[in-house]
DNA sequence: CAGCTAGTTCATTTATGCTTGAACTTAGAG
DNA sequence: CTCTAAGTTCAAGCATAAATGAACTAGCTG
């Protein structure tokens, strides 16, 4: 991982090359090991932390192909990882004045990234629980509600998961505040 | 899946038929099929939600043989799924007085799954990475300082790596507070 | 103690889904 | 308009990790 990194400023095509330091690239070096270990963590795809950890320890945006250069990654999974990261906000396109090339920085505000996590992966799962969960409450609720004790804690159980379900929406904004 | 609830009422070995009703199989169903899916979506193995998910459909304590049959699925899985459970507080272990066998129930407080969750997987992670990060900080953190706006800018990034590895235990029991 | 039953461990198989690479699209530059 | 560079999409290969099943351990029961 260092050696690529190393490399790619070496072989580095029509940019001139960036001069950074011996202490950034080792910085460098340690976020991507560790977001990339974080996200696996988090079952997301080891390079989506591997290109976050990246930009968050350079200290200018870097373009898709700086991402795949230094990385040494494909380019279709430096595609897909800045795409997906771009729809949940967690890195940012920034329009260089003489540069064509979209660049990115990251998204540094702890919650903007927890909101976009959530509203993008677990949101939606949530979202199609809570209206299948509706649909059987009422095509099997009333035949529940009829049963004695066991019919009835599991009733309650249910209304504990739409209550869940509920709540998961507003988890999100409060966690906002907190960390903002 | 459905097919598998009903096949192992059918035949199971030597308790007698627990009679559940048709809209307490739904139920199940429904809630394994959920809960596996929303494993899927946190990145833990799939069997680990259909367990939570039969005990949290049923009315009564499961042993580790009720949920092998009525799941389907092998008995190494079930070992692990509920032995990963048990150690994050996800099911508890309910020693009924005539059985001599252990029986689960699931945990249903919202505040203590997420909590268990957070603990068992997130925090060790989060603890390895401040250990590496303030090593770092005390090997090139000097050389970083030295340089102009990139060494700052990279500076201030790691303190905020810091922070937010700080503040994430403290997120927990304020998640805790507000589910609670 | 012998025979069962309950449950664990672990090597192997299986499957999920990430990564790759090639073909394709788009957009400047000459 | 053509050529090249930038980036996307997608089918196929590959790696990881989950599921399986058999061998094993522990603990009751007769």
């Amino acid at each position: 991982m260092l050696a690529g990194l190393i490399m790619s400023v070496a072989t580095s095509t029509n940019t001139p090359p960036p001069a950074i330091s011996r202490a950034q690239l080792a910085f460098q070096a340690e976020c991507v090991e560790q977001f990339a270990g974080l996200a696996q963590v988090l079952g997301l795809p080891r390079s989506i932390g591997q290109i976050y950890g990246l930009l968050f320890a350079s200290h200018r945006a870097l373009s898709f192909t700086d991402i795949v250069e230094q990385l040494g990654i494909s380019k279709g999974s430096a595609s897909q990882g800045s795409k997906a990261m771009r729809e949940v906000g967690a890195i940012l396109p920034v329009t260089a004045k003489s540069e064509r090339r979209e660049h990115f920085v990251p998204e540094t505000e702890l919650r903007k990234l927890i909101a976009g996590l959530l509203h993008g992966s677990i949101k939606p799962h949530l979202k199609t629980g809570a209206r299948r969960l509706e649909e059987f409450k009422v095509w099997q609720g009333a035949a529940l509600a009829a049963e004695r004790d066991a019919g009835r804690l599991l009733l309650a159980r249910l209304g504990k998961l739409q209550k869940w379900n509920r709540r998961a929406g507003s988890v999100l904004p409060f966690i906002s505040k907190f960390l903002g």
